[in-house]
DNA sequence: AAAAAAG
């Protein structure tokens, strides 16, 4: 590490720099028994990783110098985010407030075009022209990012990663009272992907693909399998006047006094949003979407359900159709989105909207086979729509390369700044050409988010379309004191109830649990988090976005983005962590200006910490006793249940109807169907069977 | 302290 002084310069570090810089010496010496003379290169990477970051940021103050030296530490150690921490925290920088710092930043952007302007005489120092993206800016990219920094990272990482394995499987091998839903992870996930891969429901679906869509995109599709079904249900509920095909072509779509035709959109785009019903434009897109066409960057923050995800969408496609093309392996914009739920309902929502203006998308993200992901960008993708892990793991194998990115977004930025997304996030980010457009959308904006904002975000455009807090009028909010003994009547009392409610709790093994609780008092519901694999993940969010499962018990996997209307109840069994997660939470009802309510379950020595957390959220309630069958109850509309207990296999049957059943069947015909479990019904029972076994153990727990 | 994201 000391090689870091390489460039000459005298280098003045904080003291925790200094020991980051000590361990990372000890890393290096490690790594360098291990793999010998690559050493060398890898150094050599470093300086050139630098390099271009020094030009990014570069300005010609004596302070901007020496906060690039502070900086410097952090671009080889493990915490990125230290160096800058250190030096905001130093004495005699206090003063140097946020808005100065911006200014400085656009200031360092100027020069960064002027340094631009030197090499090359033909370009203008003005904002436009270094956003246009000319071929033969590009080569100069290339250069620096390509080829030996790539390799450099991934020894890195692999390293790390390889020792990290390593323990885990020592672990393993010595210890016998391994974690259950580790191993019991593992396993599902092996199993899924056999199913995934054995097969004998493809050509079911291959019919199904043939009979509704258009044949040029089945490359695209070829893909979709077990994604095949939320991706409908989505569609199926988000608009909610969904057209039906034949009417969709019937009538010629006026666009007079369409909201989004005024925001100079393309007719293309326009259109097809009016087709399915939507002509109205949100505050939000209204306020971001003239910038983000102007090829600003971007910092939007919104409730969710407010219309983000268009809000970006939009003006993406419209820039990016207006010219050039994909190479392959080179996508043209990034969507980054924390959750692979997330993921999906993004591609889904702008799939339409890519397809008619001539581009290409591709989800990626982890669970899902690789191969399609692969290929598709081997052929060339305009738009790649992201979690972190897969899109790095992609990036390692060299088959994405993000070098020709002109746009990328980051939505709910506020969650991928958090302590262990950050690091990916910056990881890719730092891949994207600098002066490329940069989408920043978010419920809140904080949570550390000015990091990235920082240093990623040229010269922002705030929008904020509400204050930040719980939008009281729209929502009501209840915060029941209840004692322990009533925790699993109220909360089955609260979530009986007719229409949608989402549970949240705190942790996994609570919501099979509660999940479980509710069942055996017979409530409906099904449990969704990290924990599940990918296809339970999507049966359980499908059953729910069905209607068929009323009751959907969460972690927070499903406190951000996932997108479900109708959910006219939120219920948390568990306080979220603070107040920033009782609104993403609560985000999940009153969507797109509907009604909903909010009740939060507190025991007596959480009272002290809720009443804060009622108060730093904005909603103007207090905590209130209650015990099962109280008013306030019924005026959520839950009642005492009544039903029978439902049995792990009920449910199961009711989220993962018989493969077979599917074949052939056109759209909206997709009921239960009668008749049995037919051929795949082993299949069910022995997913329903794992499942089942943890959720019994969670529920022995709760006993307690 | 938990959850998410790569197998």
């Amino acid at each position: 590490m000391p090689k870091k002084a390489m460039d000459g310069k005298k280098v003045r570090w904080t003291r925790a720099q200094k020991l980051e810089a000590k361990r990372s010496e000890v890393r290096a010496q490690r790594d360098d028994r291990d793999r010998g003379q690559r050493r060398d290169q890898g150094a050599a990477t470093r300086t050139d990783r630098r390099d271009r970051t020094d030009r990014r940021e570069g300005a010609p103050s004596g302070r901007d110098r020496y906060e690039r030296r502070d900086r410097a530490p952090r671009r080889d150690g493990e915490d990125r985010g230290a160096g800058r921490r250190d030096y905001a925290a130093r004495d005699d920088r206090r003063d140097y407030s946020r808005d100065d710092r911006r200014s400085d930043r656009r200031w360092s952007n100027d020069r960064d075009d002027r340094r631009s302007t030197d090499r090359r005489d033909d370009r203008g120092g003005d904002r436009p022209a270094r956003r246009s993206y000319r071929d033969d800016r590009r080569p100069s990219y290339r250069d620096d990012r390509r080829d030996d920094r790539r390799p450099a990272y991934r020894d890195d990482r692999r390293d790390d990663r390889r020792s990290s394995f390593r323990d885990d499987r020592w672990d393993e091998r010595r210890d016998d009272r391994r974690p259950a839903y580790r191993d019991d992870r593992r396993d599902e996930r092996r199993s899924s992907f056999r199913d995934d891969r054995r097969d004998d429901r493809r050509p079911a679906y291959r019919n199904d693909r043939r009979d509704d869509r258009r044949p040029s995109f089945r490359d695209d599709r070829s893909e979709r399998r077990d994604y095949d079904r939320p991706r409908r249900e989505d569609r199926a509920t988000e608009p909610r006047t969904a057209p039906v095909r034949e009417q969709r072509s019937a009538e010629p779509i006026s666009l007079e006094g369409n909201g989004f035709a005024a925001l100079e959109l393309p007719e293309v785009l326009v259109e097809r949003l009016a087709r399915d019903g939507i002509t109205a434009p949100f505050p939000i897109q209204v306020a971001t979407i003239p910038d983000a066409l102007a090829g600003r960057d971007v910092l939007g923050r919104g409730r969710t359900g407010s219309g983000k995800t268009l809000s970006f969408g939009l003006p993406m496609l419209t820039r990016l159709a207006k010219g050039g093309k994909a190479r392959p392996g080179q996508p043209r914009a990034i969507v980054l989105v924390p959750t692979r739920e997330l993921a999906m309902q993004v591609s889904d929502a702008l799939q339409p909207l890519v397809h008619i203006i001539g581009l290409r998308h591709k989800l990626v993200a982890g669970g899902m086979p690789y191969e399609p992901q692969l290929s598709a960008l081997e052929r060339g993708v305009d738009v790649l729509i992201a979690t972190p892990g897969r899109l790095i793991d992609l990036m390692e194998r060299g088959a994405a390369d993000l070098s020709r990115v002109e746009i990328a977004v980051l939505d709910e930025a506020d969650h991928m700044a958090e302590m262990g997304f950050l690091e990916a996030i910056q990881q890719i980010l730092d891949q994207v050409p600098t002066d490329g457009q940069r989408l920043l959308f978010s419920a809140t904006l904080d949570r550390g988010i000015d990091t990235v904002v920082e240093q990623y975000l040229t010269d922002p455009v705030e929008h904020a379309t509400d204050d930040g807090t719980a939008s009281v009028d729209t929502m009501d909010h209840h915060a029941l004191l209840i004692e322990p003994r009533y925790k699993k009547a109220v909360t089955a009392e609260v979530a009986n109830r007719p229409g949608r409610t989402v549970v949240f709790v705190r942790t996994k093994l609570g919501a099979d649990r509660v999940a479980g609780e509710l069942r055996d008092q017979g409530v409906m519901a099904a449990a969704l988090h990290g924990g599940l694999n990918q296809s339970q993940r999507n049966k359980v969010l499908g059953a729910f976005k069905d209607g068929k499962v009323p009751v959907l018990v969460a972690t927070d996997v499903a406190a951000r983005g996932i997108h479900v209307d109708d959910v006219g109840v939120v219920l948390q069994v568990d306080p979220p962590a603070d107040h920033k997660d009782y609104l993403h939470r609560a985000g999940r009802t009153a969507r797109a200006g509907e009604k909903g309510t909010v009740v939060t379950l507190a025991l007596p020595h959480q009272r002290r910490t809720m009443q804060r957390l009622l108060d730093e959220a904005g909603v103007g309630t207090s905590l209130q006793n209650a015990r099962p069958g109280d008013d306030v109850i019924r005026a959520t509309g839950g009642s005492t249940p009544q039903g029978a207990p439902i049995s792990e296999q009920d449910l199961q049957r009711l989220i993962s109807p018989p493969r077979a059943s599917r074949g052939g069947r056109s759209y909206g015909d997709r009921g239960p169907r009668q008749g049995g479990r037919g051929r795949y019904g082993d299949r069910n029972r022995r997913d329903g069977s794992s499942y089942g076994g943890r959720d019994r153990f969670g529920r022995g727990h709760s006993a307690r």
